[in-house]
DNA sequence: CTTCGCACATATCTGATCGG
DNA sequence: CCGATCAGATATGTGCGAAG
């Protein structure tokens, strides 16, 4: 929505002029008195008629209204726009009857109307709201297969005790290394965030355990979340489905293996597929046609085609993606320009390429993790030395809008996994219990075989590839001993307190 | 109807977590 | 880089009664 106002209407300069009352004097609150009266004042010949009496002076403006539009203080904004001479009101009301009315001074009274945006939230009525978009509001995929992910939530149990004492734990361990810093301010800003810290904890295991949390999609990256997603992921050991132990089917460098299908220049197409909707490329593109805005997107990805004519998979980027061996290659690359200066593990080595890595290529170019960054840099450098045409590819995209890649990896991600793969296992064989971690699938032990295969086969259309995927069953990792020891502490402690 | 103040409710901000 | 969530502080909003 914007602001419809006299063209010659200046604003701003009454916000700088506002004197004790400046809090209250901002320029949306200014903005949108001159717009509601100006129009009223355009229907005031048609339809601004109460009980038959004529409101020709301007028109009525309900305080209560006001109030509500305004807030509390909402006088000072009517009287800044009278003593600067832009509104004028008769001040007369009648109980019951009418409210005072108003109306533009002459000089803005006749003037063509100009347009402004607001400035806040409150009063951008027609914009998209920012966050969550609620399921049942949602549009995006099957609602139906949403809430039967959630009806599964019902079967779905944590061991509370063991839960929250790994969080008892954990909590006395960081309150050690905290306590042991010298700095005393330090610490106790420290202590406080730790508290803050598990408490967050203890809030996402009682969510799981009385499945009272919220189900949402977001409007960006269409990714569903659960009350699993935001379990930390210590805690999951302690989560079971009718008992049983889950499993959790992953795919290998997911991130990297969703950025083949923006290597096919037909991707930038979405007219391209023969217009049926609710296709692959449909979903994951928000405008209607980004042939224009992705011109040299194109052109390099039709230059890399004709460069690999035995097709997409020659390119080593394509068959590591694959593989799941995209950061081990980075990382070998870095151990042999000498990057690493101990001896450091090898699973080490692939983290810290992954930690960095992702956030090279989604960072914005200004902020930090900029590829220009002397030590960070030379993560990107090496990529773009084993994967000359991604390389590109990515600061093409960035180029147009460095948001865009974050944002089509996940639409690209949550299409495949929540919109194909878990609706047509669901649709097969509504029994097995589904659940979903952005870019992995958690299901039974008796059932990761089927799902596993469909996984594979599905991706595989979509995608044009076969991707590699990791399983981990969430057992739980303590012995059954201290598990018990800890139950027994915790309840002897209860008793003592009953006692005392 | 308008205005005001009080008390309580809701929204927003801050700085942290989780996930990729 | 993207998303959601949490706690706690603070700012803003709302309902209501009373008076003008």
């Amino acid at each position: 929505m914007k602001f419809e106002i006299p063209s010659n209407l200046k604003v701003k300069r009454i916000v700088f002029d506002a004197d004790e009352r400046s809090n209250d004097i901002a320029i949306d609150k200014l903005h949108y008195v001159c717009h509601i009266i100006n129009r009223l004042m355009l229907r005031l010949d048609d339809d601004m008629r109460y009980n038959g009496s004529d409101y020709k002076y301007g028109v009525p403006l309900n305080s209560r209204a006001l109030r509500k539009a305004l807030g509390r203080r909402y006088r000072d904004t009517i009287d800044v726009l009278i003593e600067h001479g832009i509104i004028e009101t008769n001040d007369v009301f009648e109980v019951g009857k009418t409210s005072k009315q108003y109306r533009f001074t002459e000089q803005y009274r006749y003037s063509s109307t100009k347009y402004v945006a607001p400035k806040t939230n409150k009063y951008r009525e027609f914009s998209i709201p920012q966050g969550a978009v609620k399921i049942d509001a949602s549009t995006f995929y099957d609602v139906r297969l949403v809430k039967r992910v959630q009806k599964m939530f019902v079967g779905l149990t944590i061991d509370v005790i063991a839960a929250n004492s790994w969080v008892d734990k954990y909590y006395e361990e960081q309150r050690q290394v905290i306590i042991s810093a010298k700095n005393k301010k330090a610490i106790q800003r420290k202590l406080k965030e730790l508290v803050i810290k598990c408490n967050g904890y203890r809030e996402s295991i009682r969510k799981v355990h009385v499945k009272e949390a919220s189900f949402v999609q977001d409007a960006f990256g269409h990714r569903l979340h659960t009350p699993l997603t935001r379990l930390k992921k210590e805690l999951r050991q302690f989560v079971r489905y009718d008992g049983m132990p889950l499993v959790e089917i992953d795919i290998a460098n997911s991130q990297l293996f969703f950025m083949i299908p923006l290597l096919q220049w037909k991707m930038y197409h979405p007219q391209a597929g023969g217009g049926e909707k609710n296709t692959f490329k449909h979903r994951i593109w928000i405008g209607e046609d980004q042939r224009e805005t992705y011109r040299n997107t194109i052109m390099w990805c039709k230059e890399v085609e004709m460069q690999y004519s035995k097709g997409l998979q020659e390119i080593s980027f394509v068959s590591d993606a694959c593989k799941g061996i995209v950061y081990e290659r980075v990382a070998q690359y870095l151990s042999a320009s000498g990057y690493f200066k101990n001896e450091e593990a090898k699973e080490e080595k692939r983290a810290h390429v992954k930690k960095y890595l992702l956030k090279l290529i989604f960072a914005s170019p200004t902020k930090n993790y900029s590829m220009y960054n002397a030590s960070i840099g030379a993560i990107w450098d090496a990529f773009k030395a084993c994967y000359p045409e991604i390389g590109k590819l990515v600061i093409l995209i960035k180029g147009v809008d460095y948001k865009a890649i974050s944002r089509l990896l996940q639409r690209i991600e949550s299409y495949c996994i929540i919109g194909s793969v878990c609706k047509i296992v669901n649709d097969k064989n509504a029994d097995i219990p589904l659940f979903t971690l952005h870019d992995c699938i958690v299901t039974t032990d008796n059932y990761v075989e089927t799902v596993e295969k469909e996984l594979l086969g599905i991706i595989t259309e979509l995608i044009g590839f076969t991707p590699t995927v990791k399983r981990k069953v969430w057992n739980v990792k303590k012995t059954q001993f201290t598990m018990l020891k800890n139950y027994i502490d915790r309840i002897s402690n209860l008793i003592r307190k009953r006692a005392a």
